[in-house]
DNA sequence: AATGAAACTACTGCCGG
DNA sequence: CCGGCAGTAGTTTCATT
C-alpha cells in the first residue's frame, strides 16, 4: 500500500504543508528544480494517492461559531446495523464537522461546533443525545489547538 | 469577533470547501459573478482572518503511517508553568500531528501517528510517558474518519 | 464593479542523459 | 524513467474607467 517517496518528493510535502498555496515553479526554484520537473512531481503523488487535495483553513470563530467540543460517544448496542444507523443519523447533524470511528473506551469521537455554549447545549441534547443507539457521552472543550508538521517531520 | 460575511461569500467558502484548487473565475462563472469580484471576495475573506489558508490532504497511511491514535492525556500537575512545560515538550515529538489544550476530563488531547502498533507503542512509552507532568493517558485507535461540511452547512 | 494589460502559473510535447 | 526547454492556455493581480 506504500508507494515511493524520495526525498525531493517528501521536501515538496513539507513545504506544502507549511504554505499549500505555494506555486510549482517558486517550490523549484527553492530547491534547483525545473517548474515542470516540480509540477510532474505534484501531480505523479496526487495520482498515487499521497497528495489527496487541499482542505480550506477556516476560523470558525470568525464565522460565529465560538465553541468547539470533542464528544466521546459510547453506543448502548453494538451490532452492524447500530453503527450504519449511528453514522447515517450522525453525519446529517450540520454541528457535527467530524465523525471518527475508534477503538477504545469509545466507540466513536465527534468533532462538534456550536456558536456558544447555550447553542451546544441544545445541539447535545436534541442532536446527539437522540442518536440511536447512543450509550454514555463525554465532552472536551477545545480551548486551543496547534497543528505541527507530524509525519513529515518524521519521515 | 464576527464578521461581515454575506450568503454570496458563504456560497463561495463552500464551493472551495468542497475543492480548494477551483479558480476565482471558475467560481464566479458557476455563481454569476465576474472572476475579479469573485477574487476580490476571496481575498476579502483572506484579509479578515476567516480564511486562513490552504492545507494539504495527505494519505499518511501511504507515507508509512498506518496507525493514527487519539491520546486524552490528564496531567498530574496544572500550574501554568506546568501546562507551557508540557506543550512545549509535546510539540518536539515529531509523530504528533495536533496538540489541543481542552476542559473536561482530560487536560489535553494529541493525535499521534505511527507507523505500526510497535512503532506507536515505542512513541507511548518513550516519548509521552516521559513528558512532564503527564498523569493519566486514555488511547482511542483511529479505524475511520469522515470530515463534514460542517459551519458551513449549519452557517 | 467591469475592462484590459502584465506577470505569473499550470499544463503539454519534445528532446537529451 | 526523470529532468530541462519552449510554447500555449488560463489565472492572478493591478491600473483604469
Amino acid at each position: 500500500m506504500s508507494v515511493e517517496v524520495d526525498a525531493t518528493d517528501l521536501a515538496i510535502l513539507r513545504a506544502l504543508a507549511a504554505d499549500a498555496t505555494r506555486s510549482a515553479g517558486a517550490l523549484g526554484r527553492e530547491m534547483g528544480l525545473s517548474q515542470p520537473a516540480t509540477w510532474r512531481r505534484i501531480r505523479r503523488l496526487e495520482e498515487a494517492g499521497v497528495l489527496k487535495g487541499r482542505r480550506l483553513r477556516l476560523d470558525a470563530g470568525r464565522l460565529g461559531f465560538g465553541v468547539t467540543v470533542f464528544l466521546g460517544v459510547k453506543l448502548a448496542t453494538k451490532g452492524r446495523v447500530s453503527l450504519d444507523d449511528f453514522e447515517r443519523a450522525v453525519t446529517a447533524i450540520p454541528e457535527v464537522q467530524v465523525v471518527e470511528h475508534v477503538l477504545g473506551l469509545y466507540d466513536y469521537r465527534l468533532r462538534i461546533i456550536a456558536r456558544d455554549l447555550p447553542d451546544f447545549e441544545r445541539v447535545l441534547r436534541r442532536r446527539i443525545m437522540t442518536l440511536p443507539g447512543v450509550g454514555e457521552v463525554e465532552a472536551n472543550v477545545l480551548l486551543s489547538e496547534e497543528r505541527l508538521p507530524g509525519p513529515l517531520g518524521a519521515a
